[in-house]
DNA sequence: TATATTTACTACAATGTATAAGATATAAAT
DNA sequence: ATTTATATCTTATACATTGTAGTAAATATA
């Protein structure tokens, strides 16, 4: 594979897909919550950290540094967003599961769910 | 997170779908065929027998053996298919991108892949 | 100074991937 | 018929990448 079409992890895909539900300048807590109420999982600020920072590495999300919480204070916020390369990444993602998921022979219940997921 | 709702990850997503393609009873070359044709992706045979023996491990694939190919022979081969418990997760792995995809803004090109993955 | 808020560091577990070796049934050769 | 060759398939081993959490560090406001 070429080295812009690396795998892409599971985690790594909810980040992106998050940081993009909050179209972009997003930072850990909230990208955090995000993933809780959309995904229904919960994640680990420092979990998130460390999956933020190997996908600025590879080019998937780019950051500014930007202003403390207004009301009580504390460090100062980091804004991530999601690079061109990283949208390229999520959307070869979600194609390859696309293909592999549609017409697929299931029993109702799971057939069901993959037809509401390609349909 | 309970046992039984691990992390799985997107090669072993690949895996459990291309078994499902084959409508299970599943031998290593098919599944890595069907991963070739059906995901545009390739994979080497040591890696996916890798991912097979830990997703039977977890109880999401079970095998058992079969026959060695008629005309030229050669050793057994071994069937695979995707367990309850499989499907329960590949099932709960799809809706949470779907969930996690939905109603995003995006650019065109992606809002239209997207769409078309969602819609 | 105390505390809430957020990020950085460190370490280990789980998953991805490839190369090489092993096993075995048929085909071919003699 | 026995041996040798070869195609077919699985196992074993090793290392890279990604997932995850606990703990420490930084810093603006109360």
């Amino acid at each position: 594979m070429p080295t812009n079409e690396k795998y892409l992890g599971e985690f790594e895909q909810l980040i992106l897909l998050a940081i993009l539900n909050i179209n972009n300048r997003a930072y850990g807590t909230e990208i955090a919550t995000t993933i809780l109420e959309k995904g229904q999982r919960e994640v680990t600020l420092g979990a998130l950290y460390t999956s933020l920072t190997r996908l600025q590495t590879k080019g998937l999300v780019s950051s500014e540094m930007g202003e403390a919480t207004a009301e009580r204070g504390g460090r100062a916020k980091k804004y991530f967003t999601v690079t061109a390369q990283g949208q390229s990444a999520i959307k070869r993602s979600l194609s390859l599961i696309k293909n592999m998921s549609k017409s697929l022979k299931l029993n109702k219940t799971m057939g069901d769910s993959i037809q509401d997921l390609t349909a």
